[in-house]
DNA sequence: CATTACTTTCAGTTCTTCCTGAAACTCTCA
DNA sequence: TGAGAGTTTCAGGAAGAACTGAAAGTAATG
């Protein structure tokens, strides 16, 4: 620990640390829990799988909340299990591709909270077409154009998720403005 | 209250309600607070301006609740203030456009959410370009990736919240797939 | 089948965020 | 300038989200 001139492994460590702690905070702006983001984050920049243990060890967290955010990440396909023959332990990776990991989020999020918001809205559009007056027609409208700029983007969303191509965001730069 | 056959306005009412209490639940679900997606539910599908009582009235909230919430919505763009001549109370009315709505989020997400996560990983990427071992070439390339990826998209998002044209949608959606 | 290694669950606690209500403040008008 | 109308602030309380730790569950191994 102490052999190496500039002791570049505790260098890395640092900026490591910085970068998990961080891109925590940014999770919790972006409505992610912290500790999720914190592991996905460590993920992201381990050069090898970690289990469940080295992930508790190094964010000083509880099982149960290792295990849970471990579980929620790989239900949005941000993360993956691996084993390792004769070894009885799970380990975890993170998709480091950088495109791959945003089709995922932009799947998720589609899926938990755009239909929802289709659904219910398709519901309140159906219930006031039926009714007759002035404000009902323009509350209906409202509500109607809302819906459909949603579903407008839902397609788009769908359509980006499925997407193998990484170079659309630069592709779309090109054409706008 | 009860001189029309099928009494229109308690049904549109009703649908409004429905309206309302759902979109305050999405809201939530998109990681922006309950009562603030209510109030704006409520102004998106007002006839006519409403004052804080008014909107406390509606949704049974206090005063500082209304009072703070309205502000935020004013702060994101999303509502504005206008004013009665005669009346010193300040009133209330939502953008309905949903292609200036969409721009005002984006805008505001870009600003709160994608800015300060650019200046993080620009500030790890720095710390660790410095750094000379194969585990921090790899470190910091991973996060320069994410970082170049994550300033892509936000050039996107800045161009397209700028943009007048409301239809970038329908076309991006021709040009995929 | 008993032991060991590992994973999952969950009741209770802590932490955060949101909301209330009342007091303080600001502005206008006479 | 003071009375009334309206708005803002904020300490304390309520609601909700996340975390802990230990016990229960599961599965491989000898």
């Amino acid at each position: 620990m102490s052999d190496a001139s500039v002791d570049p492994a505790g260098e890395l460590h640092t900026a490591r640390d910085e970068f998990v702690a961080q891109w925590g905070a940014i999770g919790n702006a972006w409505g992610i829990n912290r500790t999720m983001a914190q592991i996905h984050a460590l993920l992201i920049t381990a050069p090898a799988p970690m289990s469940t243990d080295e992930v508790m060890d190094d964010l000083k967290i509880s099982r149960g909340n290792a295990n849970g955010n471990l579980r929620e990440l790989v239900s949005w396909g941000l993360i993956r299990s691996v084993l390792r023959r004769g070894d009885r332990k799970e380990y975890f990776e993170a998709e480091k591709d950088v495109w791959k990991m945003f089709c995922a989020i932009t799947r998720e999020r589609r899926r938990r909270e755009v239909s929802p918001a289709i659904d219910v809205l398709r519901n309140v559009v159906a219930r006031s077409a039926s009714i007759e007056s002035p404000a009902a027609a323009a509350f209906n409208e409202q509500v109607a154009t809302i819906l459909s700029f949603l579903e407008t983007a839902d397609s788009v969303m769908e359509k980006v998720a499925r997407s193998e191509q990484n170079s659309i965001l630069p592709w779309a730069l090109k054409f706008l403005k």
